[in-house]
RNA sequence: CGAGUCGGUCGGACGGUCGCGUGAGGUGGUCCGCCACCUCCCGAGGAAGGUCCGGACUCCGAAGAGCAGGGUGGUGGGCAACGCCCACCCACGGUGACGUGCGGGACAGUGCCACAGAGAACAGACCGCCAGCGGCCCUGGCGCCCACGGGCGGCAGGGUGCGGGCAAGGCUGAAACGGUGGUGUAAGAGACCACCAGCGCCCCGGGUGACCGGGACGGCUAGGUAAACCCCACCCGGAGCAAGACCAAGAGGCCCCCGUCACGGCGGGGGCUGCGCCGGUGCCCGAGGACUGCUCGUCCGAGCCGGCGGGUAGGUCGCCAGAGCCCACCGGCAACGGUGGGCCUAGACAGAUGGCCGUCCGGGGCUCGCGCCCCGACAGAAUCCGGCCUACAGACCGGCUCGUCCG
RNA sequence: GCUCCCGUAGCCCAACCGGCAGAGGCAGACGGCUUAAACCCGUCCCAGUGUGGGUUCGAACCCCACCGGGAGCA
């Protein structure tokens, strides 16, 4: 799971990363992907954040994704670069994807994110 | 053995590895709020679900009265309480075990009962049945008269008319004011009689009771609907853990204390309250408000109403030991209760309880087989309990009933 | 945590207090009008009232339990 310092935890940093941060997505997920200046920052950290709507199911099944996607996310933490604020958002069909086919799409969508973000 | 019925239990197991949450202990750091790391304990359900009831708890005024409103509805018991549970009664279904039932009251009152039908709720009279009366018509036979064409009289039958008697039979309908047989009569009718069904009332016996069994008498018959209004009995104050309590901050307002002063204020401290602006209205003749709809009664009372704008991520507690779970014995048909012993069993707040792998278990498919592959029901705590209802792969245990065969 | 509303034809929506099992519009099919079409006119087609059970002689309507959708409050 992921360790509690990284946990994005406040609903306004939730809402930033989603308006700023760079999109990308898969048929299973999106992500929202921004990179804050470190030196703005009193400590520097990255912050991963899982929304799982009421779309992708009912509990047990909204539970599930979660988790998965969370363990991926935790896998992948060294990758990113200090000042990362990440949001991924499960979509429907995440439900019935595999553990090794939701790596597969979070790894194309950071991808895809990271990118694209170089670019700009 | 087959078919069925009722009840109960479980609802994947074990291990490895990497993680997460609460708590305990330890080490280190620290701005003393806490943070990091290590070890250990514990970490979803029988329904955690739907939110249909009942409570605990908290606040609202101490939790008032009457009305209104809502709920429940056989009897007795259980329970903190219940619309739940147990036992029994009654009705219906089933060969039976057993199942199902909002199962009080229709002589307190009101409403409704479409269509059809004569008639639908103090019965009614269409067809029909019956005798009587009046005239006319038709038929039959009898008597008399005759000019032989017929005419008159009275009788019987039929038709028609009038005012009556009757309600058996017919038809309609979900339902038509008892059923069968007989006496009786002009025809008939509980008008009367026997039996049956049903109603009321009384007596005897049994039961705490609902009610059951038996007997006597009466009047001869009473429609259905209250999941229509309603009546009766009993129960219910409202909101809900985003309840609520404490701590910190808070622009402005009010009050108190101290210092100073040019007596207008200014500075500091403490307490209560808790955003700003505009408009209307009220302030000893009282606006408005509380007791949650109304009235009474009691109380508060200087603000109240409307509009516009702004703000809305603080922390701790509540928050998990409880009408708790397990075992034994005793009482009780049972639900349940009592006594003794043992156990500690989630408390999150972007929200832990997981990911991956292996072995076994169960199911399915392929295969002669070894074996290989796939699958693991319904479903995720959020203040906590007791129920109800709903979803659910499969496995196990027990009671009982019916049928067949064998002994 | 709590409160309320809705569900009728492919779509939108009626049915008053329980009474022939259901009105209308759009859409669709056919025919007429037209050179052809649109408009218009006529005819037809389309439902068993979200599901299951109950009360009643009789249920879209009343009662109960589910299913689905929506709204509001703290």
């Amino acid at each position: 799971m992921l360790p509690p310092a990284v946990r994005m935890r406040d609903g306004r940093e939730f809402g930033t990363t989603r308006r700023r941060g760079r999109r990308a997505g898969t048929t299973s997920l999106v992500v929202h992907l921004n990179v804050v200046d470190v030196t703005d920052l009193d400590v520097p950290s990255r912050e991963v954040g899982v929304v799982t709507g009421k779309s992708v199911g009912p509990a047990v099944t909204r539970n599930r994704v979660k988790r998965r996607l969370r363990h991926l996310v935790a896998d992948r933490l060294d990758t990113l670069p200090m000042g990362t604020r990440l949001v991924v958002r499960a979509l429907p069909p995440s439900a019935t994807r595999s553990f090794d086919d939701l790596g597969r799409d979070l790894d194309r969508a950071i991808d895809k994110a990271t990118r694209t973000g170089a670019r700009a």
